[in-house]
DNA sequence: CGAGTTGTGAAAAACCAGTTAACGCAGGCA
DNA sequence: TGCCTGCGTTAACTGGTTTTTCACAACTCG
């Protein structure tokens, strides 16, 4: 479970912290360089753990508009955002694919 | 923040558990990992405790179309569930055969 | 027993996701 | 302006998973 301390928005998971605020992912306190898109994108899912998430509710949240027919977008940052956080957190898996529905974030690993 | 994203119709069966919003189904708190079509297969039997239903009633609310005669895709589907929720659930028997006419959920095995 | 029915493993087909590359666009800068 | 860089988007290829179909074994019941 995600813990808001008291004023940001600050999400925790793990060694890794968001602050949506500041735009800004911290692993064990170092900045990952993630684009505007691909911070959204794991604010996002982080900010409902556990929580299967469709590719339209992810799409309606981050791009704030309806995906077209077809469209892999969410799918390709969910690559990149995998590459990068395995860069920084190997052997740990925060971003889990549910087959036919969408994608579900783990603070777990 | 709510926990269930709305009141979703949560279907109850002793240590199981099933919240079709969610796409999830739970045995004493845990998910289990089922593919669509097993998910919906459950959903629609657990959702007429102790009602015999025929292939037709299963197929249609499943797969939303008329089966093809000698269509066997419910049977398999049962069977898989049945491996599934046996590994979580062993000594318990939910989903019942009806010779002849169909399969029936029994809440209480 | 014997005909009809159901259980189930496995091949085949269909579908879906992971990944990389290419393209266009915008901003920075000499 | 012309070049460079980085991001977002789209397309295409690849590999993996799910669904469907088939074959045969096991079972039910008269």
């Amino acid at each position: 479970m995600a813990i808001g301390t008291g004023s940001s928005s600050q999400l925790l998971a793990g060694r890794l912290e968001i602050r949506p605020e500041e735009h800004a992912a911290l692993v064990d306190g170092r900045p990952l360089s993630l684009t505007m898109r691909e911070l959204q994108l794991l604010t996002t899912l982080a900010s409902h753990p556990q929580r299967i998430m469709t590719r339209e509710e992810l799409f309606a949240e981050v791009w704030r508009s309806e995906p077209r027919r077809d469209d892999r977008s969410v799918d390709v940052y969910v690559s990149r955002l995998r590459a990068k956080l395995g860069q920084a957190l190997p052997e740990i898996q925060l971003i889990h694919t549910h087959n036919g529905i969408g994608y579900r974030f783990s603070p777990d690993g």
